[in-house]
DNA sequence: TTGGCTTTCATACTTTCGGGTGATTTTGGG
DNA sequence: CCCAAAATCACCCGAAAGTATGAAAGCCAA
């Protein structure tokens, strides 16, 4: 708020020297129409600038979405029964359950320790045997049977 | 930049209206700088709302965190509210929904009657609009903020 | 021990995805 | 009417994903 006192002050100074000016402008007979229009002027400049000072907000607040998980419904329990009908095993069930954490073959190698390579392999497999084409729809069906959250 | 023209118009109309009054004024033997303050005093206001008007206000960007509530299960309705406030539109939302569906890019594009391209587009605005780097995590992320089932 | 299963890894190849750029057209609102 | 946003499409390139095939090592039960 001091801008305020400052901004008060730049204007009585003005107006101040404009009383000063106003006879000197006066006397060497320029029209007061020059006169009103530079006043007018300086103003208008004056205004614009304490306008954007005093009411341009410094911070735009731009609100980013965070989920916040509210219903983790149900503990979840896999479906064994469902494992080893389809004949899953652990180690494809564990990166299946990667998958649906939306990591990469890569993220996932790293997580488990194993090359890409093998990765891959684990997912082909699951992918077959889940009888699906893309892992975005192995995790749908893995998420209908219940072996995956 | 037509509110540009507009302002500049209101200025010359000012000015004319100041030099109709100016006789005025100065017939009814008011002082000049009573004159001279009310001009100051317009055209400052003048320049306040000019300069709001016509100055954006740069953007210092301070994320807000909100959290988004999700009710997993049951009824789904769009959180319309999450799509405008990412700025996703009707068609990036239907090609969401196919994503969400498992369909391939292809797949897509032969469905909503349109080229592998345009799809491939429209994934790439949404993948940048969701903040996430794979199709996967699109999906989750877009069921957590309840815009897709 | 042998045969079956899982897990691991590799190499090579194809397809899909995603990033980046730029251009054109459509459309909705002031 | 005009403009900005949205939608459309193309091309290139590299990365990721998926397919196919083969193979080695470990485990476990018959």
């Amino acid at each position: 708020m001091k801008k305020l006192l400052l901004y008060g002050a730049i204007l009585a100074l003005l107006t101040i020297l404009l009383q000063l000016a106003e006879y000197r402008f006066l006397v060497i007979d320029h029209t007061v129409e020059l006169y009103v229009g530079i006043v007018a002027l300086v103003f208008v400049v004056l205004g614009v600038v304490m306008g954007k000072k005093l009411t341009t907000p410094k911070e735009v607040v731009v609100e980013k979405l965070v989920p916040v998980t509210t219903n983790t419904s149900l503990p979840f329990s896999v479906n064994e029964m469902v494992l080893d009908k389809l004949g899953i095993s652990k180690r494809e069930h564990e990166i299946l359950l990667l998958i649906a954490e939306g990591m990469s073959n890569q993220e996932i190698a790293d997580k488990s320790f194993v090359s890409i390579n093998t990765v891959k392999t684990h997912v082909s497999n699951i992918l077959v045997k889940l009888d699906v084409k893309r892992r975005v729809q192995a995790i749908q069906k893995a998420r209908e049977l219940g072996i995956v959250p």
